[in-house]
DNA sequence: AATTCGGGGTC
DNA sequence: GACCCAGAATT
């Protein structure tokens, strides 16, 4: 990893002059850097930064979060996807409340033993909010540190990944390791992307970089895997009575677990509740990461108020401020707000 | 080591 | 369509 000796310097320099402003970098605390991380985790800055100014908004303190009903907090979660990030959220909250004195712990073993946070993110917190020099290896730096060092390694491969924190250990600034850290995921986030498009030309590696010195940046970084997605067909119903919808709450497990949902059987199922008419409604498409759902879509008028226990009648205003529904469920959300007015 | 967990931007 | 994103937990 010869190359990689060089990179320090030139690129602390460049992350000086073209680091994006934002909002968890203008008051670094570590509650601040633990929010942001966990929202980021998987998703992209643009899709987080309203999700983190409402949430901060709400729940400004270890102690709120805490102590926050767990609905509310899948509401504020609602859209952002991964919604077991927002239950350890709490929990690792709680545990810093009741075992940590409401004190962020401050060493990287510590903060690696919260739920909801692994290797990157207690590298991250660990340097970002502590100083620590402990590196923070996420998939931008995987990708840049692979086109550096001209490394071959299958990236999703854990050997691979602990070669090159090691690698990022032995020349991890001691004195900033935040800043680089950041330096090294502000890089790939903005010039060295994926997708073979990098832009080399405003590289600080630019004169070191064995990818682009070999032309290989379309090949490399090198990441097996890739699960096939698996369809399935599924009928929602759209059950309403008086201006209100039925909502149904998801099993505590698996995926969605816990929010609320129009209700929904694979295709084909009867209607679950006796109907006064029943009509076509909209068709929709959701595509998770291993699941696509194709939907088709039922309007009943329900011939009365009773419901499946557990189920719930919601007004408009409920369903924008009170029900977290995910949004593999947006494709209905125009019908539905139609029909409650 | 492989799967499960969302949702959306980008090519 | 395919890839990827400031990944972690579970199996």
């Amino acid at each position: 990893m010869k190359s990689l000796e060089q990179l320090p310097l030139p690129l602390l320099e460049w992350y000086r002059d073209n680091a994006r402003t934002l909002p968890w970098r203008s008051d670094p605390t570590p509650y601040h850097v633990w929010i942001s991380e966990i929202m980021l985790q998987q998703t992209r800055v643009a899709a987080v930064l309203d999700y983190y100014r409402r949430f901060l908004e709400e729940l400004p303190t270890v102690q709120a979060l805490a102590a926050v009903e767990e609905d509310r907090l899948l509401k504020l979660w609602q859209g952002l996807g991964y919604y077991n990030r927002a239950r350890n959220l709490q929990k690792a909250a709680r545990t810093i409340v009741e075992d940590f004195g409401g004190r962020f712990p401050d060493t990287y073993e510590a903060i690696l033993s919260l739920p909801g946070i692994g290797e990157y993110t207690a590298g991250a917190i660990a340097s970002i909010a502590f100083g620590r020099p402990v590196p923070a290896v996420d998939g931008n730096v995987l990708r840049v540190v692979a086109r550096i060092t001209g490394d071959r390694g299958d990236i999703a491969r854990p050997e691979t990944k602990s070669r090159m924190r090691a690698a990022l250990l032995s020349i991890l600034p001691q004195s900033m390791p935040g800043d680089f850290n950041q330096a090294l995921m502000e890089l790939g986030a903005t010039v060295c992307l994926p997708n073979g498009a990098p832009l080399c030309r405003r590289c600080p590696a630019h004169a070191f970089c064995a990818a682009r010195i070999g032309e290989r940046t379309g090949e490399l970084p090198v990441k097996g895997g890739k699960a096939a997605r698996r369809v399935e067909e599924r009928t929602v119903f759209l059950i309403f009575f008086e201006n209100r919808v039925a909502l149904r709450r998801r099993p505590a497990r698996g995926l969605l677990a816990k929010l609320w949902e129009y209700p929904n059987e694979p295709a084909p199922a009867p209607c679950p509740v006796e109907a006064a008419a029943l009509a076509d409604g909209p068709a929709g498409k959701h595509i998770f990461s291993h699941i696509e759902w194709r939907m088709r879509s039922v309007v009943v008028q329900a011939a009365g108020p009773e419901l499946p226990p557990g189920w719930v009648w919601a007004d408009g205003e409920a369903l924008r401020a009170e029900y977290a529904v995910p949004n593999a469920f947006r494709s209905f959300a125009k019908a539905v707000e139609e029909r409650l007015k």
